[in-house]
DNA sequence: TCCATATTTCATTATTCATTGAAATATGGA
DNA sequence: TCCATATTTCAATGAATAATGAAATATGGA
């Protein structure tokens, strides 16, 4: 990832209302939430709401499909990760000052023992 | 970790020459640099590496020290990991698009075998 | 005390950005 | 085709912010 583009995902989620709806997409995961519901959600025009979801899908954190006259937008979790770790990158020369906490998150998040791996999980069947 | 905090850390590295010195920290560690280094490293006037370090620093990402006629920055990164916890909170309602690609960097960047903990690790020697 | 080094503070300027009202576009149904 | 719904686009306004030159502050040593 270039710091180019990690600026951009960056500036995207650093403002107040962008955030609100960036989390908002994170909770309602890959299904999304239409353009209106957002905008209801988080009590905000419309076109306020469009200009907000324009900046994130530039950014590339979220993608649009259309359904019928709304349109859809959803998190892309890959481009998330993606900026995760290009922020974590680099955190250890042998220290363990950022991962640490950082493995602490993923293991509260998703604890191994449910199987949780660095493959598509909705692959796990093979066949 | 409050909202509001979150924006300011996220808007403290949304700038790509703040970006920059940031990571240039990240990579120097605990130890730190000092402002000359960092202005000089990063070819940019004092004046402005100084207004950099401050923004980074109000936003609670980085955290001075003096030490004879240099002042000393070093990144703080209990806060970042906060930060990163705040950004992929809720992230799993059963899923793990999110938290499995971090699971990923975290495994890649301290391996559990090494024995990565969440304690301070430059205290490891007692004395 | 005087001086050089290291860094910050201040005021200014130019740029970037969020929000809003009004109008435009696209879809589905009567 | 006509209409209502859903969303976006456009232009304008006001607010926040980055960079710069000049001056100020703090430290250590002669």
């Amino acid at each position: 990832m270039e710091p180019h583009d990690a600026v951009k995902r960056l500036s995207a989620l650093a403002q107040e209302a962008r955030l609100e709806v960036f989390r908002l997409l994170v909770k309602a995961g890959p299904q999304g939430l239409a353009a209106g519901a957002i905008a209801r959600a988080s009590k905000t025009a419309a076109n306020t709401t469009s200009a907000q979801l324009l900046v994130l899908s530039n950014a590339g954190l979220i993608k649009a499909r259309r359904d019928g006259r709304s349109i859809i937008y959803a998190v892309d979790f890959a481009a998330v990760a993606k900026l995760l770790v290009f922020l974590t990158e680099d955190c250890c020369g042998g220290r363990t000052e950022i991962c640490a906490p950082l493995a602490a998150v993923a293991a509260q998040c998703c604890p191994p023992s449910k199987g949780a791996r660095h493959e598509a999980p909705a692959r796990s069947r093979r066949r």
